[in-house]
DNA sequence: CCTTGATCTAGAGTCCGCTCTAGATCCTAG
DNA sequence: CTAGGATCTAGAGCGGACTCTAGATCAAGG
């Protein structure tokens, strides 16, 4: 039943990793795998250990929005070795840029969600039936 | 030289919110303004102010990730009139809840990835040549 | 009047990140 | 041995959000 999962199938990597199987063999199409996948005297893909704790940061970055692309870069950066940790910095500085970027931005929105959601609640407590973004009396945003 | 401005060309509009005006015809076919745009003589689209202003709503919900779908719903309803707060409510609130969700990924993404830069450095710092994500040597994940 | 640039419409094309299909093969339980 | 499910490859298809093209029209300056 346990085995000793030195390797594991795709169907596993899915179930690990919550990408689909056919999101995995993109992935290794796209070569943003930091090596060959290893395969079964049968063909399928046995991947290891490494892989899929590389395929979870995979999936941490993406999450944070960044392209495969950057990734396939990074990728190829660590296949190649050590010594270039110089570049491989440099992605990670420029995306983490963009990640702090896009908080304050959504930040910035969810402050004005909040406000219209506030406004709306109050005017339906209120029974009021004159709406917020009535175009025939237009409107004021929030105070900022 | 400065018009009355009661109207915007097209052009005014795109340079006003940051739009193309391909994305702004775009929009329109897709029914996100509050009304039909109007028109000169000559069949130019002349945006109102209210129009601009609903534009520049669109844009920020857009930037926390408001699909251009629910935009439109949101139009339909401002449309519509007053009566329908409730509803506008409901897709502000379920946003509201994504745009938080996404805060809150995006937080945990720069952790790992600020914790991911700060090892880097080190490592180039101390003229190390051991990267980290070194598929032949594994590789720890930050404390969390 | 004429040129130049902005705008018009309809529709095609692009990019991203998958997702799905078809038809073949492999593996495991019964 | 057989049936079923998981996997394989190559390649087509898709949804979202634009972006671009072509060919025509409009508008303002010289």
């Amino acid at each position: 039943m346990a085995q000793q999962h030195d390797t594991f199938t795709i169907g596993e990597v899915a179930a690990r990793t919550g990408l689909s199987v056919h999101a995995l063999r993109y992935y290794e199409r796209q070569d943003l795998l930091v090596g060959p996948v290893g395969r079964t005297s049968g063909g399928r893909r046995a991947y290891t250990a490494v892989d899929v704790e590389w395929l979870h940061h995979c999936v941490k970055l993406r999450e944070s929005g960044m392209p495969l692309a950057d990734l396939t870069r990074l990728a190829a950066l660590v296949r190649r070795g050590p010594g270039n940790e110089g570049e491989r910095l440099e992605i990670l500085e420029e995306h983490l840029r963009r990640v702090k970027a896009q908080i304050r931005a959504l930040e910035d929105s969810r402050a004005l969600i909040e406000w219209k959601v506030d406004v709306y609640s109050d005017q339906l407590r209120a029974g009021s039936a004159v709406g917020l973004w009535d175009p025939t009396r237009g409107d004021d945003g929030p105070p900022d």
